[in-house]
DNA sequence: ACAAAAGTGTTGAGATTACACCCATGT
DNA sequence: ACATGGGTGTAATCTCAACACTTTTGT
């Protein structure tokens, strides 16, 4: 029998300089020397998954300020990794924007599109924590994990074309999000740059926890609130007795 | 240093009798004697996760024909299980409605609103595969995997109700499911039951794996199709050299 | 004829995009 | 004044829900 250990990976993504970026770290060792690979590490004994990301990525990368973590997908292939089998818990995690943690020389950032040589399966964890930051985009509200705590409206335009890799309407974005009642006005606003133009109003998400806005694409359950008491139907015998 | 053990289960899910039904394993041994647990079983040492469920529903409840099969979510808490550690990879796994597989005696059916006593976390992955069947019944074609080969509207409407739990027009399925061009008219009909009626006609599903048919609620990349020539885009060097 | 079930037509409400236009500030 | 963003108004499009109405069959 041989042995089989578990590993947790992490994508961490933030988007730097107006591209979405994500967190590799430099092979110092075979196999793969050189090539980059996710941050993450062995499960510990007395941890449950989550905590070992959190942990390995505060450990290994001074990665401390995660603003969402979640839970991928399960990498099995027995030959995944050379050696001894490794199963991995693979995560996405998002830091804001406004961070800028302090990361080790052997760790860099690389824009998601243009990522280097990558090792093992970690290239295939990389785009899909991608797809899922791209789809939750559209229906919660995970943007609050990419933006910074306070910004205009053509900042968070900025940050969502990042992510998204699509040029996004400011104007359009506000309005979603705020028929969604993810944003609120902070009723202050920041000066105009150099080139002039009006100050734009500061805004922040109503709320700093994931939770899905869109829930139904379809198929909606009857609406139970808005029709309070059409007026009764033929023959059909009402709720009201 | 413990041992850890990494286990698959599967909350495999069908309509049956017009309800939404789980398949669950009534334990014969301690710990948790007499509850009721999802198949499942030891990750084997040459197959992947996937590869693994598939084989326990099959030796174990010999069910083979799974019309879908996918990742749910890892459970890790250390405590989940009492004794060595274990890790769950679990899945939501589906079988259509037209099958009605041999199953042992110390298992059956139950439907997902009246459950019986579970053990250990199984509940939670019984109402996650609930909550993820009903989400991508909106957004995808997974229909399919619940449906018969064949199918009326109104049987279908059938399924998607006890599926979702609410009731569903079949006018309006119909509209919807063919709009995404997920439904195929076969060209037959049923005659109607004993109480009269005009005959039904047959649908198919257009494509029997999962895909997804509404893939944007919202922030939709900008149209490429309708727009024959939109001016250059900005001074991105894009992917095309 | 009448009832029952299937299927089509049509209207209305909402959401979203696109685009014109106004606002506030720097030069 | 004019240029430069920021922000609002508004029309066109699309999707979906609701419901009336027609079609086809059994009794």
């Amino acid at each position: 029998m041989s042995e089989l250990g578990h590993e947790v990976l992490a994508a961490v993504l933030q988007v730097r300089s107006r591209s979405l970026q994500v967190l590799l770290w430099r092979r110092a060792r075979e196999p793969q020397v050189g090539r980059w690979s996710l941050p993450g590490g062995q499960l510990g004994a007395t941890e449950d998954i989550e905590a070992s990301v959190r942990r390995q990525l505060a450990e290994k990368v001074d990665v401390r300020q995660l603003s969402h973590v979640e839970q991928l997908a399960v990498f099995s292939a027995p030959d995944r990794v050379p050696g001894d089998r490794v199963i991995a818990s693979t995560f996405l995690a998002l830091v804001r924007s406004d961070n800028d943690p302090v990361i080790p020389d052997d760790t860099s950032w690389f824009p998601i599109d243009a990522l280097p040589d990558t090792a093992f399966d970690h290239q295939a964890v990389v785009l899909r924590a991608r797809d899922r930051l791209r789809s939750k985009l559209s229906y919660t509200n995970v943007g609050f994990a990419l933006a910074a705590p306070e910004f205009t409206v053509s900042a968070l335009r900025d940050v969502y074309s990042a992510a998204l890799g699509y040029r996004v309407s400011a104007t359009n974005l506000q309005r979603v999000l705020s028929r969604r009642g993810q944003l609120e006005p902070t009723g202050e606003t920041v000066p105009p740059g150099p080139s002039g133009g009006r100050p734009a109003a500061l805004f922040r998400f109503a709320r700093a926890s994931i939770q899905i806005t869109d829930p139904f694409a379809v198929f909606r359950p009857p609406a139970t609130t808005p029709p309070p008491a059409p007026p009764s139907p033929p023959t059909e015998s009402a709720s009201r007795a």
